[in-house]
DNA sequence: CGCGAGCTTGACGTTGTTCAACTAGAGTGG
DNA sequence: CCACTCTAGTTGAACAACGTCAAGCTCGCG
């Protein structure tokens, strides 16, 4: 992990993607001054649950995977995170705990901005607070969505939901490669890794899907979409 | 369905039971003027999912269930909402929507304030738009709960789970008369009225809580809790 | 060539839902 | 005062869904 300061393109880049874009210039020179970059290697956890919240962070490269622990070794991904995309979990002004951990899925570079940094925006620029307010909302109801799949979808309807949300909100394409592994898959949808490969094979045998190893096709999306509403 | 403003004497108790404490005098003042209360009876909708949002609801009197509607009759309850406090869900300055449903469990005075002013509260002073990103937060730390018990315990742990949160955060005593129905404790708990009926009487049967009708006593809550931890 | 991590498959047992029947109590109307 | 009905609660049996366990596989890497 090397610690370094930001060169101004990859900021600009940066704070136009995420809700930093509402900061005043000044505010915006402000942070660029105090924020530090770290690059995890795959695998590495970036900030684990449990542990005080001193940090926003938010990834300028590579792709990380958020995601609840359990006692029991089981874990729950709630959602992968791309470049541009900011990470302020709810422990902000609340416990300043880490409620999740984050753990790289790939090379990734994240940004670090103390969280009393954050607050001090918040009070110069209310409209700030505002957008952080719709960024924290957002998050939640994406929430809500997961929390309905998972008490009431079976398995078929649940990896479907997986699919889909990797196809249309991550990867952006019918085809892709991914380096989850088939627990990270199960963990995405509740279940256990074997489950998953049995509900893909059953997938690839109906012929909705196309998948050997890392590479995923969706060969029919609609087939996909009945599945999750109906099942 | 009778709709007033609200006595004064009323309004500051409430005031000083939620983030509305945050405001100035003045702030105050204005919202007082602008909020009116109505009367709901026992089973009665106060807002329902996919609606506008137009107003931030806060409870003086009565209870009532929080719940996400599912497309076929199946409902998620996500808690339950007692006197002084808010509900200003995840549609806030983000899609203006309801996210779920409120229903009355009892006769409940519920108190309007349109998102415009509570809006224009955060403008004006951004310490009261921290203390409802708080507020917002300690919402979602609370599902992320939900989510891990619903997804990785069983029926046991779950229903669990519920009693807990009856005695300790809703009630505040091992003994409680409820106007909750069987099959919205199975709402509570992700599983079937059945199934709930069913764990209630393994329950009674090992000694671990008293019920008969709607009076609950909870006779061991140590035992309560393990079976949340470990099942 | 062998080792190890992730992947795959099958057999089996448990968990939880579904369906149908039955019970109890609270109105309601004759 | 007695049927009648309606709703919530309860129980049992059959069945489907899902996890567990154990074994074998594949493939990259030392």
């Amino acid at each position: 992990m090397n610690k370094k300061h930001i060169s101004e393109e990859n900021l600009n880049f940066d704070m136009s993607s995420n809700v930093l874009k509402f900061l005043s210039e000044e505010q915006k020179e402000y942070i660029r001054n105090i924020m530090f970059s770290v690059n995890f290697s795959k695998g590495e956890i970036i900030f684990k649950q449990g542990t005080p919240m001193l940090h926003i962070v938010f990834i300028i490269g590579g792709m990380a995977k958020i995601y609840i622990e359990d006692n029991n070794n089981k874990n729950i991904v709630i959602s992968l995170i791309k470049p541009g995309e900011i990470i302020g979990g709810p422990g902000f002004y609340t416990d300043y705990k880490h409620h999740f951990s984050v753990t790289a899925l790939e090379n990734t570079t994240a940004c670090f901005i103390e969280v009393a940094a954050f607050k001090k925006m918040i009070l110069e620029s209310p409209e700030f607070g505002l957008e952080f307010i719709r960024y924290r909302n957002i998050r939640h109801i994406n929430f809500y969505d997961k929390l309905r799949v998972t008490s009431h979808k079976q398995m078929n309807g649940r990896l479907a939901h997986t699919l889909l949300y990797l196809s249309d909100t991550v990867y952006h394409s019918n085809s892709f490669k991914t380096t989850l592994t088939r627990q990270d898959l199960a963990d995405m949808s509740s279940m256990t890794k074997e489950s998953a490969i049995r509900v893909l094979k059953s997938f690839k045998e109906s012929g909705i899907i196309e998948c050997q190893n890392n590479d995923f096709e969706i060969k029919n999306k609609t087939a996909l979409k009945n599945i999750l509403e109906s099942g």
